[in-house]
RNA sequence: GCCCCUGUAGUUCAAUGGAUAGAGCAAGAGUUUCCUAAACUCUAGAUAUAGGUUCGAAUCCUGUCAGGGGCACCA
């Protein structure tokens, strides 16, 4: 990647520099290396003089005057100049010839184009969705759908090991609840169709044991065919029912217990989660009996990191969960595998009906289904419509408009690129591009094509370190706009015979990549449109 | 009351402390004898508010206002 040639460039030459005393000593600050918003600023560009100007007491200028005329000539087989800006940027253009022969490796690598090795197999599972079965997935699940799914495709591409897991909570009060619902006895809360079909399917008596029956068929028949229909494939099905029939939930409390972490309050077990910087304790076994989630969410983790080996563990939660965070953390400090889980938190999704705001609720519900959004706008749609949304952002959505916006959807606008290319490559089945030609590729529009392409892997790598998935979506709209800019300023196929072979190559290029970050994203990539 | 998140164009959203704050949709004007016009080009339009830190703030800190989510022996 040329960003990290960059990086290794200015280390070098600062390194140089003071070697050579023209620098005085003193300890590298980081280095960050952007991509500058203006055209004319370059396509990388780094303020490291700034910093270094300002531990040296001097002027910004002079160092990045100084410092740029070493890069220019260090690096100079990548780049057509390096500039100096204003109050001490240094600003690098990349040469054709260098966007030239990255076409080529492209070429080469083809659909192992933008494959990391930066993972280095490490294990990682990303738990998404995980909504209580006690209904059907929802319109903010669709949210956590998209996220999840990108991001552990985000990880495998950079070298991770990376598997998705839902985690069935059919265990507990809520089970409880959903039985009486079923039953249409007095303490019946949730209401709704699924509820009417669930009542005459199920002939248990007993409230829990209809409760848990009908948890199992709402995962079987409803969540696991709508995360199918959104195109997840989840590698593990985690049942909480599960760890609580093996005797791992014991052992974990025992484990607890021995460390001295478990102490009896008012008839309950509590665990002193405030030793690891939770602002209070947290029962783990209630006065009934009965565990609570934590407790078996500290055994769920303990059964992650031991038994599975992840080397991380990535959980991704709705904001209202967000109380939960410290109490889980402080429970994985306690088992010993400190530092190993990340959570990331999703702010709601409002839903809006007209100009009202609805509160979603499964008890009043009010709420719209995962299979009614993707019934109307189709799962394409759906998930680059969340994956555009960083995960704080609290999310307005209109079903009134959803699907009248859905045709103006900007995954169209990428899907379009692919099935133009497509559309050009069908009729020159005989021609095929040459690695001599691409030398001809020289128009603005063509370099400027190469340099989104490049960039992939750059994406991949930032997403993978930070998690911003919304960056994923950001550039497959900035490459595909390169393309339909390329595609009205430069003809692919003309008499030129060897421009055409040297455009072929651009085009197949731009295929790989733009057929890759659709897949990442999981969407499909049409020929035809 | 305490804790978490947010406030950017008419609207839905972007923007690792940087340079002239970007897109889509909506609004207005244009482009096709030529590989798919689901495209391209141009116009208009925004950092809630008051301070502070910095060479430089939408971004960091404090206050105010407004919104979402928590504060269970529910999950």
């Amino acid at each position: 990647m040329i960003r990290d040639e960059i990086f290794n460039l200015i280390k070098k030459s600062i390194k140089i520099l003071q070697k050579e005393e023209i620098f005085s000593k003193f300890g590298i600050p980081e280095i960050k290396i952007k991509y500058p918003k203006e055209k004319i600023h370059g396509d990388y560009s780094t303020n490291i003089a700034l910093q270094i100007g300002k531990i040296l007491k001097k002027k910004s200028m002079e160092i990045a005057k100084t410092l740029g005329s070493r890069l220019q000539v260090l690096g100079s087989r990548f780049f057509g100049k390096v500039e100096v800006a204003k109050p001490g940027f240094i600003n690098f253009f990349l040469s054709k010839e260098y966007l030239q022969k990255e076409l080529l490796e492209i070429l080469q690598s083809g659909e192992k184009f933008g494959q990391l090795k930066i993972g280095k197999n490490k294990k990682v599972q990303v738990e998404f969705i995980s909504a209580n079965p006690t209904g059907p997935l929802t319109v903010g699940n669709a949210r956590g759908g998209a996220f999840g799914d990108v991001l552990a495709n985000v990880l495998q591409k950079a070298g991770f090991k990376a598997e998705k897991a839902y985690y069935i909570n059919d265990y507990g009060m809520q089970i409880l609840t959903l039985g009486h619902s079923v039953l249409k006895d007095g303490e019946a809360k949730y209401k709704g169709k699924y509820i009417d079909y669930l009542n005459e399917k199920i002939k248990e008596k007993d409230p829990y044991k209809a409760g848990e029956k009908a948890a199992k068929i709402i995962i079987d028949e409803m969540i696991k065919k709508t995360a199918d229909k959104m195109g997840i494939k989840y590698d593990e099905w985690i049942s909480e029912t599960g760890l609580h029939q093996s005797s791992a939930v014991e052992e974990g409390l025992e484990l607890l217990k021995k460390k001295g972490l478990i102490y009896e309050k008012e008839g309950a077990l509590w665990f002193k989660s405030s030793k690891f910087g939770d602002e209070r304790d947290r029962v783990v076994v209630k006065k009934d009996g009965w565990k609570t989630y934590l407790a078996g969410d500290i055994t769920l983790h303990r059964y992650k990191f031991e038994k599975k080996k992840f080397d991380k563990v990535i959980n991704i939660w709705g904001a209202d969960h967000a109380g939960d965070v410290a109490g889980l953390q402080a429970g994985v400090e306690a088992i010993g595998h400190k530092g190993k889980l990340d959570i990331i938190l999703l702010q709601f999704v409002t839903l809006f009906e007209k100009r009202k705001k609805l509160r979603m609720s499964k008890r009043m519900g009010t709420f719209v289904t995962m299979d009614e959004l993707l019934d109307k706008v189709g799962s394409d749609a759906t998930r680059f419509f969340f994956l555009q949304r960083s995960a704080n952002t609290h999310l307005n959505f209109n079903l009134f408009l959803a699907k009248e916006q859905s045709e103006k959807n900007p995954v169209y606008y990428i899907q379009y690129a692919h099935a133009r290319i497509c559309s050009i490559l069908r009729k020159v089945s005989s021609i095929k591009y040459q690695v001599s030609s691409i030398k001809l590729l020289k128009h603005p529009s063509e370099l400027e094509l190469i340099k989104q392409l490049i960039r992939f892997p750059e994406i991949i790598e930032d997403t993978a370190k930070d998690y911003q998935v919304q960056r994923i979506p950001q550039h497959a709209i900035d490459l595909a706009t390169s393309f339909h800019q390329f595609y009205r300023d430069c003809r692919v196929l003309t008499e030129d015979k060897e421009l055409t072979r040297a455009r072929l190559g651009l085009i197949l290029a731009t295929k790989i990549v733009i057929k890759n970050t659709l897949s990442l994203m999981g969407i499909s990539a049409p020929e035809k449109m």
